[in-house]
DNA sequence: GTCTCGATTGGCT
DNA sequence: GCCAATCGAGACA
């Protein structure tokens, strides 16, 4: 059994914690000890000082100060009236996060199915928001609970993912800032969210960021 | 109080 | 594929 990823873990390049996430597993415990779990097989990096899809210090600066809490803290985003689930990244004071994007179910299915009714499996948890109403979190209770609690946490893929598993899109559903190639797709997974548009699919295969 | 924005979702065609 | 509903948060009067 792996051991959860510790806040350090997080205390660096968004862009680098997304791709390193990627294969890893959430771990949600229900207060009655059941497990919740599922493959990150989509996840995004949101880094505010370069990043012009981040919006946290233009639009919403209050809002999101959560994201400038220390790294290795879980917090919630919202958007369209839905909460999108993210660990913060980079030390405190610096705005930047990773989001999980989509999950494969790995064990708990019919509990997430009671939380989130769908007719086909695969909408369970193809989304931002669909997961964390799957894994049935609570925002005001997740929110600024360290990344390493025994109720909420991740664990790293074993073994690591190849390059060659990993397929590197500009990120979605976002106006400025879409041609950063910050969004990490497990190579032909069914569970990842809704198609990126084929245009949108850049020619690198692996993370560029070296900063 | 009202308007606007948005990193989404789900229903309809 | 398209589009309306969604609702929390910020801006402004």
């Amino acid at each position: 059994m792996p051991t959860p990823l510790s806040p350090a873990f997080f205390d660096r390049d968004p862009v680098k914690v997304a791709r390193e996430l990627l294969g890893g597993t959430l771990v949600r415990v229900l207060p009655g000890g059941e497990v919740l779990s599922g493959r990150v097989v989509e996840a995004e990096a949101y880094d505010c000082p370069r990043d012009p899809a981040c919006t946290a210090g233009r639009f919403h600066a209050a809002r999101s100060a959560g994201m400038a809490i220390p790294a290795g803290h879980w917090l919630f985003w919202t958007a369209h009236g839905h909460p999108l689930l993210q660990v913060s990244c980079r030390e405190e004071g610096v705005s930047a996060s990773v989001l999980i994007r989509a999950l494969e179910p790995l064990s708990g299915l019919g509990t997430m199915l009671t939380h989130r009714p769908v007719t086909r499996e695969r909408d369970l948890t193809s989304g931002p928001a669909r997961l964390v109403y799957a894994l049935g979190l609570n925002p005001l209770e997740v929110s600024g609970m360290r990344v390493d609690s025994p109720g909420l946490h991740l664990l790293p893929p074993e073994p690591p993912l190849p390059d060659e598993a990993v397929t590197v899109t500009a990120r979605i559903g976002i106006r400025e800032g879409r041609n950063l190639p910050w969004r990490f797709v497990l190579r032909g997974n069914p569970w990842v969210s809704p198609a990126v548009p084929s245009m949108d699919l850049l020619a690198v295969d692996r993370p560029t960021a070296e900063s």
